[in-house]
DNA sequence: ATGTGTTCGTTAGAAGTTATAACTATCCGA
DNA sequence: TCGGATAGTTATAACTTCTAACGAACACAT
């Protein structure tokens, strides 16, 4: 990002293609999902040959990491300029879900079924701490009180997902339930296993949330 | 199923042939993943040649929603023979989590990423819809009281994928919340987000259950 | 018992895919 | 202006799904 102005042309160009390539990624996953991605196809819409593409990305999950890490990214940046505007839980909820629904494919890309064997790369784990760090930021501003439950004593012995963010087990507890309430709401509704129900589905996902937060 | 004494024999192989094939490729899917089953691998498991497959299976397609159709009935099975033994929403949700325990790629098959365009066929509709039933039984055995929410309400009027079950709103959004919740976790769990967070997923499920019951 | 037609499995092949190797052309910096 | 790094090419291998054409086996009726 920075240093652009200091780039060669040959690196400048190689940057630009490389975004080039994503882009078209991007298309071709958000009509026929990841698993169909074709590097051919790319290289064909780009108007060059197959092999070619292969100076800019080693193979396919050289890429498919790369969009992966994009995808995070971009959930984080929207998280966090969210939470600069001072953003509460509620808040965040709908800027995830906003997030989601911009490209369905995107969050599948990210929290949906992944290859049995794959492990993310360490800076794609760190940007998923970074936005463990904001809902846990989001959740101690108004931290719950409650006595205390099971899980809360297991989540004081294990709090070291938490990177050493100085939340309540109380405050923990609540944003792993955000996590995955909200993403059972999305996951299943992106997967498409409410069409034809009738109900909307934001109605669901308001209220799995007002009950996690009025708790 | 019944009528196994009245199959030609031509019909007995060809069903069982099919069975064999559906064997190799649930094992191919447990260790590579759905995105990876290849029919060609499991002709030459069988030694057989790959375009005798198709002799069984019109095509990937085809197989992979038999595959499908097998573990919404299983799951159903499952759900099925704890209802009968009179359980309750808590030993249901346990239910389902021993059966996505026992084979992950098995439950990721159903409620994980789907491919764009893909519409499963009534008669699978029909075994999720058995299934749907059978959560509302299980919470119509103790419903819930409690003040109507929003979503009570719209739920009110949204409410034929109950198929006429007689439940109340609360216990409608009660069977929904579970569905909802315990996927999240489950799905979270499976696709591997929470390793190396050292918490134990379990505890967090029963935690969200128990959420869910004491509401 | 002997046709006979259905079904099964084969090989051949088309049209894709990922990916590597070898070669050429282009570009950019010294 | 020259020369090495880089970009793109074609050819090829090894896969994939799936169709077509053929032969062989089998079950059933006469």
């Amino acid at each position: 990002m920075a240093e652009t102005g200091t780039q060669t042309p040959r690196e400048r160009y190689r940057t630009q293609v490389r975004a080039e390539i994503k882009e078209h990624a991007w298309e071709q996953i958000a009509t026929t999902g990841t698993s169909a991605l074709s590097l051919n196809a790319i290289a064909k819409q780009m108007g060059m040959s197959g092999p070619a593409l292969y100076r800019y990305y080693a193979n396919r999950d050289e890429l498919i990491t790369e969009l992966i890490r994009d995808a995070y990214r971009s959930l984080a940046d929207a998280l966090r300029s969210a939470s600069a505007a001072g953003a509460d839980l509620a808040v965040l909820a709908h800027a995830v879900r906003g997030w989601a629904l911009e490209d369905p494919q995107r969050y599948l890309l990210i929290y949906g079924t992944p290859v049995p064997g794959y492990h993310a790369p360490d800076d794609i784990t760190a940007i998923s701490s970074e936005i463990m760090a904001m809902l846990l930021d989001a959740g101690s501003t108004a931290p719950r009180e409650r006595p205390a439950t099971p899980f809360d004593i297991h989540l004081e012995r294990h709090r070291d997902w938490a990177g050493g963010h100085p939340a309540s087990p109380a405050v923990l507890q609540q944003a792993l339930s955000f996590w995955t309430r909200l993403h059972g709401v999305l996951s299943l509704e992106l997967a498409g296993h409410f069409t034809g129900m009738g109900f909307d589905p934001a109605l669901l996902f308001a209220a799995e949330l007002d009950d996690l937060l009025t708790r």
